[in-house]
Order: C-alpha cells, then sequence, then structure tokens
DNA sequence: CAGGCAATAATTGTATACAATATTTAATGA
DNA sequence: TCATTAAATATTGTATACAATTATTGCCTG
C-alpha cells in the first residue's frame, strides 16, 4: 500500500503483481481505467515502464486497451465467460490427474496451507483476498503436475474467472468450495488419479453452476449507456 | 519484403505479423537475435514500438527476452517441447468435435483452399510456408468452433510447434499430413463430431512421433559452451 | 434551454536523449 | 603465447519531450 503521494522505484514485474492482485481480490473492478501518468505516479516509475507492464496485463486478459483510449479493467462477455470455464473444463480434469501421480508431502503441506490462508481469509472478511488465494489453489495443481505451459494458459483462465466471478456471481455470501479443495488434496494424498480428475470435473462444474449466465447484459454495460438512449 | 535500406512508417501489429510469419518459415531460426534498432531500421519505425513488438511476441512464446541481452527467437527445450503437445493433445480433438457440429459451407471452402495452398507452397519448394499454412488449418478448425480462447492458447501452441519442429524433426523430406487434414475436413463436412475428434487425436499424435525428442541437448546449447570449462 | 460547434484541456502514441549494462577489443604482464 | 584486466564500443533500459488523438468545457445559435 502505498502511503500518502508517491511510492518510488518499483519494477514492471512489482507493478503487474500489485495490479493482478488489485483485480483478482476486486478492488479493481471490471470497466475501471487506469491512467497512465496515474499508475507511474502511484509506483514513482516513467509512464514507459507503466506501459509495458499495462500492456502485459492487457495480454493475460486481465485489461483491455483500446487504442488512443486507454486501458481498463476487463469486461468479459457471456460468450467469453462460457468460453473460459469451457477451457478450463479441458485443462483441469486431466492436469488434476496427472498432478496426483507427481505428488509429494511437500506439496500437501502448501496445498494445506494454502486452503488454510484461504479460510482465515475469509473469517477475517476479506472474500476477495479468499477468491484471489482459490485462484492460486488451481495454479498450485498445474505446478504439481509439472506442466508449465498448461499452468501458463490456466494463469490467465483464472484471472478471467476472476472478472467473470466479479460480473456474474449470484450470491455474495457463498463460502462454497473449500470442501472440494479439501477433497482434492485427499485425492492427491492418495495418488488417486481418477478421482482427482473427476473432483476437479465436478469442482468446475459447481463454480460454473452458481454464475448467472443468462443474456441480459450484451451491450448494456452501464447505468449510463444504458439511458444514453 | 523491404527492398534495399530502410521502408518506413509500419505499426507494431505489422511487425509482430512478419516476425511471426519469419519465425513459421524458419526464415528465422530458434537462438537468432532481433536486435532492436536492426529491426527499426528495417520497419522505419523508433525502438519504442519495435520493443512493443518484441514483448508481444515474447508473450507468446516466439521469442525469450533475456535482461540487459535482448531478444532472440526462442529455443524451447525438450520438456517444453513435449508439453506443447500435451497441452494441443487435451485442447484440439474436443475442439474439432465442437468444430463438426458448426461447420458450414463456407467453412469447408476454407478449408479446402487452405489445403490446396499448402500443397501449391510444398510442389514450388516451400516447405517453410507449407508448415505454416499447416499451422494457420488447426487455427481455422478452433475459429470455426466458435472458441475464441481456446483459438488464442492454440495460436500459441501452433506457433511453440513451429519452433519445436525446426528444432527436432526428424527427416526433412517427408511431405506427411496433407491427407490428415483432408480426412478432418470430411469428418467436418458430415458433421461427424467423433471422427473428427479421433482424427485429429490421431494426426497430433503423428506428428508428435515424427519428432526426435531424445535427452541429448539438456543444457548444452553449442558447441562453444559445451567446450568453455 | 437544448443542441451543436469551437476552443481548451487531458490523455495516449511515438521518437529521442540519456543511463545502465553487457560485449568486444586492446593492452599489459607473467 | 595465454590469461587477465581495462578501456572502448555496442546494446538494452528508462525517462522525458513532443505529436496525435480524444475528452471536456464554454459559447453561440436556434
Amino acid at each position: 500500500m502505498p502511503s500518502t503521494t508517491k511510492a518510488k522505484s518499483t519494477s514492471a514485474e512489482e507493478i503487474i503483481a500489485q495490479l493482478t492482485d488489485a483485480v483478482h481480490e476486486h478492488r479493481l473492478k471490471p470497466g475501471a481505467k487506469l491512467r497512465e501518468d496515474e499508475v507511474s505516479d502511484v509506483f514513482g516509475v516513467s509512464r514507459t515502464v507503466v506501459r509495458q507492464a499495462l500492456r502485459a496485463l492487457a495480454f493475460e486478459g486481465l485489461l483491455t486497451i483500446e487504442k488512443n483510449r486507454g486501458a481498463f479493467v476487463s469486461k468479459p462477455s457471456l460468450k467469453e465467460a462460457h468460453e473460459v470455464f469451457q477451457a478450463r473444463a479441458l485443462l483441469e480434469p486431466s492436469t488434476a490427474r496427472a498432478a496426483a501421480e507427481r505428488t509429494t508431502a511437500g506439496d500437501i503441506d502448501l496445498l494445506e496451507r494454502h486452503i488454510q490462508e484461504e479460510h482465515e481469509a475469509l473469517d477475517r472478511g476479506q472474500p476477495g483476498l479468499a477468491l484471489k488465494l482459490s485462484g492460486d489453489f488451481h495454479l498450485e495443481i498445474a505446478r504439481v503436475a509439472d506442466q508449465r505451459t498448461i499452468e501458463q494458459f490456466l494463469k490467465q483462465l483464472v484471472s478471467r474467472s476472476s472478472l467473470v466471478i466479479a460480473l456474474y456471481w449470484r450470491r455474495r455470501n457463498a463460502l462454497c468450495e473449500s470442501n472440494a479443495h479439501h477433497a482434492l488434496v485427499d485425492a492427491l494424498r492418495k495418488h488417486d488419479g481418477t478421482a482427482a480428475e473427476d473432483l476437479m470435473k465436478g469442482h468446475l462444474l459447481d463454480i460454473y453452476s452458481q454464475l448467472d449466465l443468462r443474456e441480459f447484459e450484451e451491450g448494456t454495460t452501464s447505468l449510463k449507456e444504458a439511458l444514453r438512449k
């Protein structure tokens, strides 16, 4: 957290990390604009490096850059939302199976600590942080599977999922999924690939089914725009 | 093709497209260095926009940027090579199935024209161009399936496949796969999703099995480095 | 007072200048 | 002659200045 006026001399990776966290934790909401010199003031670097960071984030799908207009937190359409979870359904179950065959005791520890932190964040009343940690859990499984390429894609998909959840989540209260993650770790511990694959498949369907992905907002993005004509 | 000394005023997208083609057609080989002011001379723009293009290509995996050293055409390791085809095996068969259910007459025309061009390139003695077109064929199927997200990932995977082929291709002569593509189009025409899925799976295995992915170069990249100590 | 139009301001896009780092070349000594 | 070191050169990293574009404001007109 930058204190008063300007923090100084941060690297591009640091900017990327902080903006990513902010979006994942829904402190920056879909549609929010990121002005270049505003960001460069906050981080105490020139626009050059800020632009680098913004473009990297745009490539991941977290931001959308409109020429001569600026960078905005992406607002995935309903179609994109579906596509994200279809892609996850293709990649993650198989990856969970592969992970089960390679899981070490250290991996189990790490994953359980992850779940622990997730619970603590929820108890502390930080649902945004919990959501971010939940996403990291999925990435961790790809790491355990030793699939860097898939992990990289998954990173993008998890990012976009966070945006989808911000836009289309049905009930804000739901504490959901913590069970699913626990069950997954159990399957990994037992090196039960089939169970891990099935659990992951079910878990993704669970999240997917808790989204409100009906047709209603294609084109009407904000109140302002909705009233414009 | 820039003629003599300097072409002028090209956009970043144009640079990305031309460099991508050059790598896909193996005119730029893995390990080749791309100096920034060299590229900016060729395209007649400042380093600013060249750097944008290089970073975008690095994000796709086509280039690797080493800090303070520059941008090089990527040289995927054996592990990466395996990962690329594992990821393709997860994404492409299902996508081919989805495509079969949505294929239109126009799509068929386009795909057949694609195969035609591929043959012509081979006959004309341009195997690099044929390879590039072959990659585009796979992307086209994702487009037919109306899966933009998967298409985007596949674009990266096809790019990396091109690098893998440049590095690990067994016999240079092989005219291979044209049959496989034809069979796939037939399945799409009949809306036979199961056949399309199976054909794609087999096709990918075919390519994969024609690679020479044994352990021999992990770590020893060049003769020079091998002898250095 | 609404709607359009022009002038102004704000913001992004591009080029260039300078700083930091890496690579090459030259020089020195054993 | 070879290795080591130092200077010179070349290349990338960052900041800043300027150009192009977009957004905003105020004004004029109907």
